[in-house]
DNA sequence: ACTGTATTGGCACTCAGTGCCGAAGGGAAG
DNA sequence: CTTCCCTTCGGCACTGAGTGCCAATACAGT
């Protein structure tokens, strides 16, 4: 019975020797270092001294030190996934995408200050930003695969990855004026992203000088 | 009289030893290296030995290995800057970018190939594929300058920033189905890609299932 | 206690990138 | 031709990321 109830996980007894300490416990650590030293002064040798483990360790928990700040993002991939594949057809692709977008990125109040913190880092640091394409790169093919799917073809195909694309950019872009402007709302800049790129699209200058 | 017409470049003469190679021959040496073992495959010491250079050296020519395949880069920036500012102010934002876009990726038939290898690896083996988001921004920079100069607003806004993304994803999007397939047109593709996103903000699913 | 299993972490290694500094050229003035 | 000055070259040593290997550690079940 209250073996049963302890069942949260997958194996409730589990052999050989118990984990030292957690991805999340590590990533705590190695971000409060960074944004209290900066990226580039901080080693792996302190991260892993500061969470008491060895260095090789941390290299078991983050295949590099350039992934410790994207923490669960594969799991919260899988989220807007399953929330895309959720919106009725009858909306239209443009407005399906925009609110996956704006859902996914919506952060709870409470950890406002921490995902300002890390986005800033992710978005600020050369060597993470150059790292974060291949992020990017597993965001786009949720996009693709989920236009490729509602027009009936080809994910890989031109169309679905412009589109995708797209999308990511108006992202990055809304991320980058929400941490320049500290009382904007990214939901807002998200969505007059896609109004610029309508605008753009649509659109000539809106006078001539 | 002689003199002045060999001040093709700035100083006709140059005090101190004369350098041992060039940018462009180190390049060259790199990039066949790369294509013919595979990009990890080739240690800097190897194209230092390749160039005949020491490796200290190869590190004076180039800021890094991930710099090696961009080549001449900074300069077509700035012809992309000029031929946007030499467009009508009569086009349409949208049209000038395009036709900027499209012009600036024109490759001259004897380079197909060479570009073509070069463009396999930047968009290929990840570590240059995660580095190519800083020669990206320089790109976008452009972009959002002439956006922000026509529009008559910051371009570091929204706005400018986000079309500057977009414009960049199109482009990444366009090269990658070039290099999937062999016939394709790079300047087709990229129309084609706008076309896409203009589609993406005008209309809704073609058919109903 | 003993066995099997999973995690740990030390050691040694490769490779990118950097600071330092003397050596190697080459032009110009004496 | 020698000396001075300037510039590039390249060796050396160092830091730091990332990896393969393997013995030590800790825990569950017999």
């Amino acid at each position: 019975m209250q073996e049963l109830a302890e069942n949260k996980g997958a194996r409730v007894v589990r052999i050989g020797r118990q984990p030292a300490t957690t991805h999340a416990e590590i990533s705590h650590t190695g971000l409060r270092l960074f944004i209290e030293r900066g990226f580039d002064q901080v080693t792996v040798d302190d991260i892993a001294a500061a969470s008491g483990i060895g260095r090789r360790t941390f290299f078991r928990y983050f295949p590099s030190k350039n992934d410790l700040p994207w923490g669960q993002f594969d799991d919260m991939l899988e989220g807007m996934r399953e929330h895309l594949a959720s919106l009725p057809r009858s909306l239209p692709l443009r407005d399906a995408l925009r609110i996956a977008i704006v859902v996914f990125n919506h952060i709870p109040d409470g950890e406002l200050q921490y995902h300002r913190e890390r986005m800033t880092l992710l978005l600020t640091v050369p060597s993470l930003v150059a790292h974060s394409t291949i992020r990017y790169a597993a965001w786009r093919e949720v996009i693709a695969d989920f236009v490729g799917e509602r027009l009936g073809i080809d994910p890989a195909g031109l169309k679905p990855q412009t589109i995708a694309f797209v999308c990511l950019g108006v992202s990055i872009a809304a991320y980058e004026q929400w941490l320049a402007h500290e009382d904007a709302s990214l939901s807002d800049l998200l969505d007059e992203g896609f109004l610029a790129t309508r605008d753009l699209m649509l659109l000539d200058e809106p006078r001539q000088a």
